[in-house]
DNA sequence: GATATATTTCGTTATATGGCGAAATATAGG
DNA sequence: CCTATATTTCGCCATATAACGAAATATATC
């Protein structure tokens, strides 16, 4: 039960949903993340800490940058179901649409520079 | 989105859940509902209303009675995939099924004496 | 039509949540 | 080991949410 709650609860918010759709085609750096949503640092790490917490995303730190991906293989059949339904609902999504089409540009841009412009 | 991003926050709450899966073997008064929740009369009305905006029960009012039951087979895609997402994620969940073996004895109780239990 | 009653709506209160900026943490590189 | 820096944690504020009881609504029955 817990669980479920935490998943839907993980999935009720906007932001939260929108960065889970951006990891659908592979793993982001929480600055990349950042960019994306538009929040503060510390907000957008609150919501991927949720997401983390939930199952929903995995995180691995290379040095001083932290990537968030989908689960693996190995996530609980709850986690799975619950991205596929985020994933099916949301695939033609315009917001959604936007967001990858943005991400695409994005990701031409060089993380060092990414995070320089963050800081000014 | 906003379709999606609702069926979630309705699903982010343990009660509301509990409420949708007693419905998995047929409507239900919402007076039976208040008896297996605990909850105030009005707190459980809030819960069903939150509920059916978002598309996961149907109500229909027979008399003075109110009967709600998981919705018939016009739902969409993303309706029915959310039910199917937490019917299999609760399914074997312990407090579910202590729920739902209680059904079966609420279920013997006249309505009506049901009603006149709750005001007394 | 008046009364009883099942449910919903309203008003209130306490807690949860999302947002930010500042401070803390951890790691790369001099 | 000291500095720079990517991310997280903390403290705060505003808004959202869940709970209740009282009042309102709708419907059956007299």
């Amino acid at each position: 039960m817990r669980e479920t709650i935490d998943i839907a609860k993980a999935l009720s918010d906007a932001n939260r949903v929108r960065a889970l759709m951006l990891l659908t085609d592979g793993p982001l750096c929480v600055c990349q993340i950042i960019e994306m949503l538009g929040l503060a640092a510390s907000t957008t790490s609150k919501h991927m800490s949720i997401l983390r917490q939930a199952g929903l995303v995995e995180a691995d730190k290379q040095g001083r940058w932290m990537h968030y991906r989908l689960p693996s293989r190995g996530a609980s059949k709850q986690v799975r179901q619950a991205l596929r339904w985020v994933s099916d609902s949301l695939g033609d999504d315009p917001r959604i649409q936007r967001d990858k089409a943005k991400l695409i540009k994005l990701m031409k841009v060089d993380k060092e520079a990414l995070c320089r412009k963050q800081r000014s």
